[in-house]
RNA sequence: GGGCCGUUAACUCAGUUGGUAGAGUAUAUCACUUUUAAUGAUAGAGUCGAAGGUUCGAGUCCUUCACGGCCCA
């Protein structure tokens, strides 16, 4: 006989088993998607000898008593002696990533929600039937381990197996165990896949939500009230972007997804709460980059009896304390720099002051408008016609002084014209008592004091409308119901916006956004036959004729 | 929206002046009872992102498109 025809080896495959049909909606649905390859058909053959001989392949009966981060805290100082003094067995459930055959001997690496560790997989202590069917399962596969702890010779601690049970069969094969996920693409149409393979990732999304809880905690602490308030909204207000549009069907009303949540929250200072907050997600219809994705979350919390000054110290105290409990120092590292978020190391600088001390420009070149206006132009700007001082000022700033700021600092006193929800400084109505913080050379924060004069945010609302007419589509649309709350009164207040994606790249030293949003939004996926990604699986694909 | 770069096996990547594709990992078979990027042997695995074009001949050159990355607006 001629034996070098290879037909996938010695074991039988799922053709012959009777389980066949069970995996054949799987097998066609990859087929038709030319995913069919042999690593894919191996695992569909391994999964039929599984059922072949009376295992479930997706058992919910494992119950663990431990997690490996457990083990490895109390047990790692222990030597080999002190171990078997030990002698429990432990029930351990997780991910196989890798594994090292010996033949009668394998080591496994188990991974769960904790930690990984070494799993001691021997035939003498399983059986040698029971080793015969662990030969079958994959790297992937998630299975439950009984065992008690030794070191193996290089001293690794290591659960020895009394038992080993798949717990969740994987029908496909995991990235390279040396150099991991690497494709960006993948990486954030996949992440299931790249939090299985890429520990930094899910270390980021694990800091993310200490960032957030430690917020939480700090502004509870101070009598904060968190409020949850619309994000589907009949007019969008609070900070100048473009809306995303919808629709309800059974009230037949426009809608937009909240750009901001403000105009709510200070309409809740009104009705009575003086100190409130909100964490949610906003939805702004403009351009994706490594700093922007269209839905993002927002961190806005308003201040009865308070102002700008006041959010200041707030912040530079939250801030710096939630650094030091996520990241173990209020010195973080981003991007090969230290930032230093220290207490007393932020700097506070006017507006004004910082186009021309950090900015570097004279200050004729910015308060005098022909003047102002020819340095935009210079400097590769577009300044439209009828264009604010306010607003060339504010582009002589983002070109100028804003990429310098690398440590953080608070830049306060911005012009009236580019912010229309801040309160006047009473001194000077052509600037504001509002600032921003900004770290790395972007903003973080957004802050003010509160403009609770119904009149004049009446009159301020009247300009954005006159600016939306003219075809600014990012001004404000006209609020009366905001307008009649300020008229029964809202206390003198200041109010705050934090990124938090934005702090939670700083803060885990991510250089894109999309390095901290679990699911990035993308294109379409598109697939090699064609056909749209809805489609896939779900009938065949109509062609025009 | 613009510029540059990328897309080759399941993953990570090579691929020369244009001559029908390679490696490592993973997978399969064999050996192996202490490895940890285990080791050794053997084998299979590719619509080279898609569609056109130039050419005797295209992974390679040209055009368009799709998706992604970086930078800019």
């Amino acid at each position: 006989m001629a034996e070098k025809a290879h037909d996938g080896g010695a074991e039988k495959t799922c053709a012959q088993s009777p389980h066949a049909g069970r995996f054949k909606p799987l097998a066609d649905a990859l087929a038709a998607r030319d995913e069919y390859n042999d690593v894919l058909r191996t695992r569909i053959d391994k999964a039929c000898a599984l059922l072949d001989a009376d295992l479930h392949l997706y058992p919910n009966t494992f119950r663990k008593d431990t997690h490996v981060g457990d083990i490895l805290k109390e047990y790692s100082a222990l030597d080999e002696a002190a171990l078997a003094e030990v002698g429990k067995v432990f029930r351990l459930a997780g991910r196989m990533t890798s594994l090292r055959s010996f033949g009668k001997v394998t080591f496994i690496k188990l991974q769960d929600a904790t930690d990984a560790m070494q799993v001691f997989v021997a035939r003498d202590e399983l059986g040698q039937e029971a080793y015969q069917l662990f030969k079958k399962f994959d790297i992937g596969d998630l299975v439950g381990v009984e065992g008690d702890l030794f070191r193996t010779k290089t001293g690794e601690l290591t659960v020895r197996a009394k038992s080993i049970s798949l717990v969740t069969k994987s029908m496909r094969p995991l990235p390279e165990k040396y150099h991991g996920l690497k494709d960006m693409e993948t990486r954030y149409r996949q992440r299931y896949v790249d939090l299985i393979v890429t520990p930094k990732t899910s270390e980021i999304f694990r800091k993310r939500t200490m960032i957030v809880r430690g917020i939480r905690n700090y502004l509870d602490s101070k009598g904060f009230l968190e409020v949850e308030t619309p994000m589907m909204q009949p007019i969008p207000g609070g900070a100048t972007a473009k809306p995303f549009e919808t629709h309800h069907n059974a009230l037949d009303m426009k809608l937009y997804m909240r750009i901001a949540p403000e105009l709510y929250l200070k309409r809740l200072l009104v009705g009575g709460f003086e100190k409130v907050y909100e964490i949610n997600r906003n939805f702004r219809n403009e351009g994706i980059s490594t700093r922007h994705n269209p839905e993002f979350t927002m961190l806005e919390f308003y201040w009865a009896f308070a102002d700008f000054h006041d959010l200041m110290d707030l912040t530079e105290d939250m801030i710096s304390k939630v650094a030091q409990d996520v990241c173990g120092s209020t010195v973080v590292r981003y991007q090969e720099q230290d930032i230093d978020l220290t207490p007393g190391k932020w700097v506070r600088m006017t507006f004004h002051e910082s186009i021309e001390k950090i900015g570097g420009v004279d200050p004729a070149d910015y308060t005098d408008y022909d003047r102002c206006a020819a340095l935009v132009r210079k400097s590769g700007e577009k300044v439209v016609k009828g264009e604010k001082l306010g607003k060339l000022q504010a582009k002589l700033f983002d070109i100028f002084v804003e990429p310098k700021l690398i440590q953080p600092h608070f830049i306060y006193h911005y012009p009236t014209d580019i912010s229309p929800l801040s309160r006047r400084n009473e001194e000077n109505p052509d600037i504001t008592d509002r600032f921003e913080l900004f770290v790395v050379g972007r903003e973080l924060a957004n802050a003010f004091s509160e403009l609770n004069d119904p009149v004049d945010q009446r009159g301020r609302f009247e300009e954005q409308v006159k600016e939306k007419a003219a075809g600014d589509d990012e001004a404000h649309f006209m609020d009366e119901d905001y307008v009649r709350a300020l008229e029964y009164g809202m206390p003198p207040a200041a109010g705050q916006g934090v990124g938090i994606d934005r702090l939670v790249m700083l803060l885990t030293d991510s250089p894109s956004i999309r390095e901290v949003i679990l699911f990035p939004l993308l294109r379409p996926e598109t697939t090699s036959s064609g056909g749209s990604p809805s489609s896939a699986g779900s009938g065949p694909a109509v062609e025009p004729a």
